[in-house]
DNA sequence: AGTTGATCATCT
DNA sequence: AGATGATCAACT
């Protein structure tokens, strides 16, 4: 892996410098085999991504660039050049929720700051013929945040209430829950209706896919 | 079992 | 075609 980039201005830089080039080319630089496809390696872009911009978390529990306090996504994109796939944030905590606010929330630090790398997506593309796009570093503007919030109280108050088995991707306007877990059979724990413990499956936050095409249509604009 | 990285497969 | 619910792999 890369060297950790010590400033902010360093990891955009960096990250421009790999706007054009193919996965396959970045795959190679790093001495990693390309999959013939995402279906057993559905975080492969990722990991290469992280890898040429020298990030430091690996799947420990922390932002990406620690010091920079930014977390790094990459973002699928069609012909069409909006994203194909909802983007993934945190797991939601479906228990333990005294005293949880939106002001410290996990979900909005790690939304905080985010260096978006868009990446062709197309399914019919040979992922090492995929190119890196421009990045994007963004930070949510005071009406993002407020949408934000708004779906992330709407949400976590049906799970406080026990109503967590009700809730489907279609709540929230830019924030969707949906089922996050390694099969069926990972159940982790939840309130029920009358605040008894339920088994239920583990539930993630995903930004939906007209949110991030406004974020990158804004930044192209730009 | 939970975290990270997400995409796959199917339905509407 | 796009969204939803289900799933895959590596690592802690």
């Amino acid at each position: 892996m890369r060297p950790t980039p010590q400033t902010e201005l360093e990891l955009l830089g960096r990250a421009r410098d790999l706007a054009g080039l193919s996965l396959g080319e970045l795959a190679l630089q790093a001495d990693i085999v390309t999959p013939p496809d995402l279906k057993r390696d559905k975080g492969w872009v990722g990991q290469l991504l992280e890898w040429h911009l020298g990030a430091t978390a690996g799947s420990r529990p922390i932002p990406d660039f620690v010091e920079l306090g930014i977390e790094l996504k990459t973002i699928p994109i069609g012909y069409n050049g909006k994203p194909l796939e909802t983007t993934f944030v945190c797991v939601a905590p479906l228990i333990g929720l005294q005293g949880l606010s939106w002001e410290n929330s996990h979900i909005r630090h790690k939304l905080a700051k985010v260096l978006w790398i868009p990446v062709e997506g197309e399914r019919d593309i040979p992922l090492a013929d995929r190119h890196v796009g421009s990045p994007l570093l963004w930070s949510p503007s005071a009406d993002e945040e407020q949408r934000l919030r708004r779906d992330w109280e709407e949400l976590m108050d049906m799970i406080v209430l026990g109503h967590v088995e009700q809730i489907t991707a279609r709540h929230g306007e830019i924030l969707q829950l949906r089922p996050k877990a390694a099969n069926s059979k990972a159940l982790t724990e939840a309130y029920g209706a009358n605040g008894q413990p339920i088994k239920t499956l583990p539930r993630g936050f995903y930004l939906k896919t007209h949110f991030t095409a406004e974020l990158l249509e804004r930044y192209f604009i730009l």
